[in-house]
DNA sequence: GCTAAATTTGAATGAATGTTCAAGCTATTA
DNA sequence: TAATAGCTTGAACATTCATTCAAATTTAGC
């Protein structure tokens, strides 16, 4: 007997930030031997097939980002406050030198047409996230409300991780995200203007 | 000496099809062939490379997308009226069958990480649309009210264009939208509450 | 220390990739 | 009609692709 010899997180951390920069065409198994360190024959083992990795790399990244959202929201003086910051957030990364977008809403645009499997996951994800915006806004609206308020936070959030590419300065992008946010309590947090 | 034997839009219109559904990487040279019914002799002196087809089909969707949009906001009776339209034809895109949204959006996210000289085109065609809705939106405000709203316009036709994989019903989309977007004249066009 | 099960290795597989080119064809010009 | 420039053809090219597998290695249980 023998037990895995790899860290099969930081394989899945790995392979993930590869696909996620070339997406799912366009990174090679050859790509992920050399991120990964592993040889094609253990990757095979332990993930069956380059979907079955590439399903794993995005279960990996969506707890990540629903950790991260929690993370920031929990620790706000009030869920309002706390969505404005991850807009802030957001703007900042959009500037950002390598810039990337986000894994979920490439690998949706990209896999749309293609037929897999993975399709009802990634949007399944997707939504899991605007329930979340949802579930946090309702402690401060009420349902209906704060199902209006997450659909539109949601526009926004797409809107800006494909924004995030037109090189616009932060100033003009947070005026923007502002704009189309107006019942956000922008006044309570450090935003420049 | 002889012309070419093939419409030269048309197969840049069959190509486009293909690209726009399957992606850069997702769409190969063999079902280019297929799409187009040219062999690949053909395409390669017509266009020179994969690339060169895919640049052409990019200049040929921007252009036509320019001229829906013009269409639409020169024929309506106001510009903000325009606007309304633009952004319900987009919401019931959406919940079209084969909804495959943006070519540029999808180009975008695919080709960022590639390095290749269309990237500045991508983001330059998608710079113009804003630009274009600036234009019009400075009709009916002030040039800096005008950048604002069509920026943040932007980050509700990039966000719909995502939005609409989600599978959500047209009226919760179309409350999200008037959400963010609440300086449109939404009373005076026809819209399902 | 021996056996056996689990994992690793990496070369090999066949299919698919983007691209080329020499030969053949077509239509215009002289 | 003959010559020729330009287009079409489609098989062939070298790569690269995702994946496999038999042999080597490693560890756990006895």
């Amino acid at each position: 007997m023998t037990r895995a010899q790899f860290d099969r997180e930081q394989v899945i951390r790995d392979a993930t930030q590869l696909f996620w920069q070339q997406g799912f065409s366009g990174a090679s198994m050859q790509q992920v031997v050399k991120a990964t360190g592993l040889k094609p024959g253990s990757l095979y083992l332990a993930f069956g097939s380059k979907e079955g990795l590439y399903q794993a790399a995005l279960e990996s990244y969506t707890s990540q980002l629903r950790a991260a959202v929690c993370r920031v929201l929990d620790d706000a003086p009030s869920v309002g406050e706390g969505v404005c910051q991850l807009v802030l957030q957001l703007v900042e990364e959009c500037g950002s030198g390598n810039y990337c977008s986000c894994f979920l809403i490439k690998s949706q645009l990209e896999l749309a047409a293609s037929g897999s499997d993975l399709l009802h996951c990634i949007s399944g994800y997707l939504s899991q996230m605007e329930d979340l915006y949802a579930d946090y806004l309702s402690r401060e609206h009420s349902p209906e409300q704060a199902r209006l308020y997450a659909a539109s936070l949601m526009l926004h959030v797409l809107g800006l991780r494909v924004y995030g590419y037109l090189g616009r300065s932060r100033e003009t992008t947070i005026a923007a995200a502002k704009a189309g946010l107006p019942w956000l309590p922008w006044h309570k947090v450090d935003v420049p203007d």
